[in-house]
DNA sequence: CCACTTAATTTAGCCGTACG
DNA sequence: CGTACGGCTAAATTAAGTGG
């Protein structure tokens, strides 16, 4: 509202340029209203208004028609020129080009995607998006919040339920398999059950406190195995097992990782454990955003076939 | 103090019509 | 024929009131 000196502030209705464009097209109040769809009475008033906005008459009659004054044949070539850009810049299909695109992607995880997917997607990267950065974090409570604002911009994991506001892909169907070293002196080519509770046991436990979903599933069956190493980090639990007798149970595809890096035999575990499923979690801010689909079609890619 | 209704004022636009 | 203007309506803004 402010009724300074500067006698243009932003509370000047723009659409009077527009209607300025169209009469000077035109030279006709009639044919100009017909162009940009008002009746020719409201073209008038409009008129009006911008006669007093510009303090000039802007079109005369003549026994030629309308003509445009000297003042306003200054104007519209500035006004024609600011009209484009603001119609490219509205009206563009906002786009991604990976190829070219120089920005970064926030993505909070855990381990266990960075070691199953974070390979694939960095190959994918420096393919198609050489100049795309990525920044791994690991998820927190704060995690939400981060993603409405767009510190972060993605969210993979054990993620079954999220608040109103965010939208969720599945990606990955998982289940469990074992790992023992190669030439396990106990373990033949089948994992039964009794050899597999009576092994020591290694457990991933990233926060040391232990009871798996192994665990649960054998009390349910009244028997019980012997965890003898707890271990924070996927990678040397996969050493460790590769020297040692302990048998290790991960979801299959860390399995899968570890059969690659280490002398280590998959093998099916011999009861049902079940399994889980990691999901996708963005804020529906970025449901829209093309750099953000394309993200998350390459997760969802990746996903597919890993 | 804030959120929500309701009343008053302003504004854009349409119609009909006067006027050059 | 085409533009300007008064009257009128609907929508948007603002102001004022009301209840929690």
């Amino acid at each position: 509202m402010g009724h300074m000196h500067s006698v243009h502030l932003a509370s000047i209705d723009l659409n009077l340029l527009v209607v300025f464009d169209a009469l000077l097209a035109e030279g006709s109040v009639t044919r100009a209203a017909a162009r940009v769809g008002l009746s020719q009475s409201a073209m008038s008033h409009a008129l009006g208004r911008l006669r007093t906005l510009i303090d000039d008459p802007i079109l005369v009659r003549t026994p030629r028609g309308m003509i445009p004054t000297p003042r306003a044949q200054e104007l519209i070539g500035p006004i024609r020129e600011a009209l484009a850009q603001i119609e490219a810049t509205v009206a563009r299909r906002p786009r991604f080009d990976p190829a070219t695109a120089r920005r970064s992607f926030a993505v909070a995880t855990v381990d266990y995607v960075e070691l199953i997917l974070l390979p694939r997607l960095v190959q994918k990267l420096f393919t198609d998006a050489p100049f795309v950065d990525l920044i791994a974090r690991p998820y927190d409570s704060d995690m939400w919040s981060s993603m409405e604002t767009g510190k972060v911009d993605l969210a993979i994991g054990l993620l079954p339920t999220v608040p109103a506001g965010f939208y969720r892909q599945r990606l990955i169907e998982e289940h469990y398999m074992c790992v023992v070293r190669k030439n396990h002196p106990v373990v033949g080519s089948k994992l039964n059950i009794k050899t597999y509770t009576s092994l020591p046991h290694a457990l991933i436990s990233p926060r040391g406190d232990g009871g798996g979903r192994v665990d649960e599933v054998l009390a349910e069956r009244g028997l019980s195995r012997r965890v003898a190493l707890q271990i924070p980090h996927f990678l040397v639990a996969a050493h460790i097992v590769a020297q040692t007798d302990l048998v290790l149970t991960v979801p299959a595809r860390i399995a899968r990782v570890f059969a690659e890096m280490e002398a280590l035999r998959i093998m099916k575990p011999p009861v049902e454990l079940g399994g889980f499923s990691l999901d996708q979690v963005w804020h529906e801010r970025q449901a829209k955003d093309p750099a953000h689909i394309w993200l998350r079609g390459i997760f969802a890619e990746i996903a597919r076939d890993s």
